[in-house]
DNA sequence: TGAATGACTTCGG
DNA sequence: CCCGAAGCCATTC
């Protein structure tokens, strides 16, 4: 049980840095990392975000802004409403004006 | 050690 | 932009 590789820190340490009410990809998060290519581990490291309360796992969507992590989630519309409560449209599990609100970590950092 | 899996991404059509 | 297929890489069995 490898569960603490430093792989899935830097993604929660990553995940925590996303601003109020802004969102980001996971090739975004792996690339930021060095890990680029490796987006399916972010989303697998996020499988474990569930034990990191100060991980905000529904604001990383991918990159068509698409909740495809939403599934994962306690409910059903649970990360969409997460995300509409920070002032993100979402319609159909989908962000909406996805632009305005995406995040990049290697750009911003 | 090797095969299977997955909250993705990219490429070609 | 949508669809299908391939690539990627760490984790798990």
């Amino acid at each position: 049980m490898a569960a603490n590789t430093g792989f899935f820190d830097k993604v929660y340490e990553v995940a925590r840095l996303i601003p109020f009410g802004k969102v980001t990809s996971y090739g975004a998060i792996a690339k930021y990392l060095g890990a680029a290519g490796s987006a399916r581990m972010v989303g697998w490291a996020m499988n474990g975000a569930g034990k990191h309360p100060d991980v905000p796992a529904h604001r990383v969507v991918n990159r068509k802004g698409l909740l495809t992590g939403k599934h994962h989630f306690d409910g059903t519309n649970l990360m969409q409403q997460l995300l509409e409560s920070e002032g993100i449209e979402v319609v159909d599990h989908q962000i909406q004006h996805l632009e305005s609100v995406f995040w990049d970590p290697g750009k911003e950092l």
